[in-house]
DNA sequence: CGTACCGTTGATTACTGTCAACCCAGGTGG
DNA sequence: CCACCTGGGTTGACAGTAATCAACGGTACG
């Protein structure tokens, strides 16, 4: 759970009690290794889960073998809330190092959602954020070169596993092949090697042993046209979420106005 | 709203209580010609939208020029579900035709989703579709052809404006130009014209005066892989939603179990 | 020490992009 | 009523990015 209040507390305020009902949703811990799939195309989920550590992809494959990976999961990341709606998998989910997981119950979750609107916003807020890290791969694949695809996704995963550690390193350590990458931006192993080996050359990115260096990302983001925006990296404004003073009985736990002093800053 | 209520209810059960609470959602009706920006990147919504009449995309523009359409709305589609974490648009909605759009006030609608589970569900069903929809033009984008990007987009669209139309016609008007088109697909102009006419030659589609006509769908369909799975098109289980027998004072205008037989079944 | 997996590089092909001319329908105005 | 204009759509010639096919090299592991 620490991957994903890491990746929370930087963007809202949550109360103590708020962080206690966080903490106490009941999980299980279970353990995939690399290359296991954990979620398969047709299933009907009854769990929602939240990576723990490790890095898996979300992928689909058609008929003749062309398979396209829709998007990473990473630690802090939530997935399948669509086992809310109780609709089969269209993806399948693969680990792509060694995870571990956490499962949540669906019914226990939505009670959860039910008690506090801090709670509900938090996981709105990470549902938001993908849909919006799933409309940039959308831009990255319709307009951008191989080279843009790339360096772009590097800087997003660099990113986002910031935000997940809570650390800003300018290392990423990258457990994916040529074939995973290529298979994520829409292009060849063979392309992705050789142009990597360019943007290598050119100094825009180093590599050692599955670890990406990133020396000046400002430099690599304008040639890629990298923009955080899409992120949604700024504090949240909860209130929109927050009971009415007339019905405080639906939250326990919080009171109507905890959150009236979070407005959105300009982090 | 008669085209979200037609899109929903294919594929859920919805009791006539619920039906009540959606008619009565408080909407307000705003009109624009084709060619105006609904939404803008940056822009705080404090409202949610819901598609009633037309065409219109979301879509993003790089610095230099390249624009990618990220998605198409439908009638009864619902967009900016993001307004309720608050958070900035990161791209800009633009009607294609003249379009009338139902705006709904963010916190009203907040209330709604509290008092009845079957409408949460509803709602959340919708954002899982379109989330689908996200992913499925990532693979499109990435592992297929022109060809087949064309035809799968037309059936898709085909699918969708049915389903909003409560019809099942072979004619599809699309008031789409080639460069929308493109924009869509991740190709230029000219090469969506191109490919199309061979389409045409083919039989694959005929097109008179902005009306598309796919004959043989199957055939269409197998050449390009389009599978509707994605679209989730079958009926839901809302049973995860209900509210647990103990706290039915959270739902004044429905009982615990008013759905317990909507099992999901195979359409 | 051989196998397996991954990454790299070269040669060639092919799909899609670019640039530019032309066509056609619809609306406008003389 | 017809010349004119405008915004698509189409077609041709050519260019360029990325795919394909194939060989080779390095590292890990049994």
């Amino acid at each position: 759970m620490q991957a994903f209040k890491n990746r929370l507390s930087q963007y809202a305020v949550i109360n103590d009690d708020n962080w206690e009902l966080i903490d106490n949703i009941s999980t299980k811990t279970v353990t995939y290794r690399a290359g296991e799939d954990i979620v398969r195309v047709g299933e009907i989920a009854e769990t929602l889960f939240i990576v723990n550590k490790g890095w898996a992809v979300r992928h689909r494959t058609l008929e003749d073998g062309r398979r396209q990976i829709v998007n990473f999961m990473l630690p802090g990341d939530i997935f399948d809330l669509q086992a809310l709606a109780c609709l089969e998998a269209d993806h399948t989910v693969t680990s792509v190092t060694d995870v571990s997981i956490l499962v949540i119950d669906t019914r226990e979750f939505v009670q959860l959602l039910r008690t506090s609107g801090d709670i509900s916003s938090s996981f709105w807020w990470a549902a938001v954020q993908e849909e919006s890290i799933l409309r940039e791969q959308i831009v990255r694949l319709g307009r951008r070169s191989a080279k843009e695809r790339i360096g772009h996704l590097l800087l997003e995963l660099q990113r986002r596993m910031n935000g997940a550690m809570g650390t800003n390193h300018k290392q990423l350590p990258l457990p994916l092949t040529r074939v995973d990458l290529a298979d994520a931006l829409g292009l060849t192993p063979v392309h992705v090697s050789r142009t990597m080996s360019a943007m290598r050359h050119s100094g825009l990115i180093e590599e050692s042993r599955g670890v990406i260096l990133i020396d000046d990302r400002e430099r690599l983001a304008r040639i890629c046209h990298f923009n955080t925006d899409y992120l949604h990296l700024r504090r949240l404004d909860f209130s929109k979420f927050s009971m009415p003073n007339g019905s405080s009985h639906i939250t326990p736990h919080t009171n109507g106005k905890a959150n009236g002093s979070s407005r959105p800053t300009r982090a």
